[in-house]
DNA sequence: TAATACGCTTGATCCAGATCAACGGGACTA
DNA sequence: TAGTCCCGTTGATCTGGATCAAGCGTATTA
């Protein structure tokens, strides 16, 4: 069963939470933000492994998480399952699915996590007061299309190696954002999970990881992974350093 | 340049379009898609091969395909480009990049075709009046979302054959959508692009066809598919017939 | 009417990444 | 302290689809 937490006065309110900076308020005039606070009435805390919401279940609210990390996942029918997408603190999970009223993927904490229940029903309430507030929605999910054509980029068009370069370089641009390091941290996915994701075998992953190491261009050590050379992982991708 | 027509009072609005039950009122009540009828007031006629919008190029509206096809694609600076869609009448193209107001992929028209302008200042000043307009809005970008997701799984998940029995399913079930035959159509895309899109060569794309084609699940000339055997498809992805 | 071009098919060969297999190390349990 | 499990690494081998190459049919142009 999901944890709730009641948010109440003295709690933390988006115009007082520190991931307000990219988190769903990011980008919107701080006279607005302020108007946000009735935004979130609830919190869910999910321990690692537990399913925030699943495939087919009724969709009323979007989740933006708040510490942790999230996988979200498409099961079909016939045991194939691929991995959408991994998320980081700030980021919002759940603008899928919104047809029919119901998710159309499975949201799986990777760690101990905890995320902002934001209804849908409140975002239309709170958009009479907060004009930007629509526009701000439309902003996340167009984000979330573009992120998933990157990945149709990566999974369509390069080779292995780009792809694994590709999402080192695109976890350490969110790494940054968060105000951690860019070149050192730690990955809370599995080899097999990245493997889903970048469409490779997890032993595929574990030899690009071990072949970057070898030609310097990381330090791996498990998930713990540090970046040496940027500008390696760029040229990669074909991108001028 | 792109040729725009203006949408005079005598001119098909969305209440009177035949379009209406598939593209952006879909599912809307009756009583508020009436009042959607001031939402185009500008239809831009597409050459084959023109240009809608390009990336980077400012978005401040989206676009409903009311005849011919498009297809949308990631541009990269190193010569890589992915398809990340192909777009029939009643579908809804340029509903990513909305993020810094900027388009993220390029719209291309495969044949002649024709698009319903919609200014996304006037989405924002109408849903004043037709409140479930921004859910609409929100609808159609959760099922973008979606469709992404699927082809996801496609890249990451299937093998060629399947990537291409589900392209063609899902192709089918558009074109019923749309009142045509769900087992005779004609592709607009040529094999090379079909293979973009599917993360296959265009070699293998045709043999795929021949094969299918060997085996009376398909008859193919050139890009006019007769779907004989819809079960043996469905098979194919492992879904119970 | 021939000529050039483009899209598609088919064959031959190659190779990146999958598959199969063995092993090693850390975390948890008894 | 040993035993079990899970995750990751590495090696050997295989194969699906890429690459290279040739030819063909249809449309467009001279």
């Amino acid at each position: 069963m999901l944890k709730h937490i009641a948010v109440t006065e003295e709690a933390t309110h988006c115009s007082t939470c520190m991931m307000g900076s990219v988190c769903l308020p990011v980008g919107m005039p701080a006279t607005e933000i302020a108007k946000l606070d009735d935004l979130v009435k609830d919190r869910i805390r999910l321990e690692k492994g537990q399913t925030l919401y699943q495939h087919g279940e009724k969709l009323d609210a979007l989740f933006g998480l708040r510490t942790g990390s999230l996988k979200t996942q498409l099961d079909e029918a016939n045991g194939m399952h691929q991995i959408t997408g991994f998320f980081l603190p700030g980021e919002i999970v759940g603008l899928d699915g919104m047809i029919e009223s119901k998710h159309s993927s499975t949201a799986i904490a990777m760690e101990d996590s905890e995320v902002c229940v934001v209804k849908l029903q409140d975002i239309d309430e709170i958009s009479r007061f907060v004009p930007s507030l629509q526009q701000q929605v439309r902003r996340l999910m167009s984000r979330e299309i573009a992120r998933s054509h990157q990945v149709l980029l990566a999974l369509g068009s390069m080779r292995s190696e780009q792809r694994l370069a590709a999402f080192l370089l695109n976890l350490s641009q969110r790494m940054t954002a968060l105000g951690y390091s860019s070149s050192e941290f730690i990955m809370r996915m599995s080899r097999e999970e990245l493997g889903n994701y970048l469409g490779l075998t997890l032993e595929t992953v574990s030899r690009l990881f071990s072949r970057f190491a070898r030609e310097g261009v990381i330090i791996v050590n498990q998930r713990d992974i540090k970046i040496i050379d940027m500008a390696a992982l760029n040229e990669l991708l074909g991108k001028p350093c």
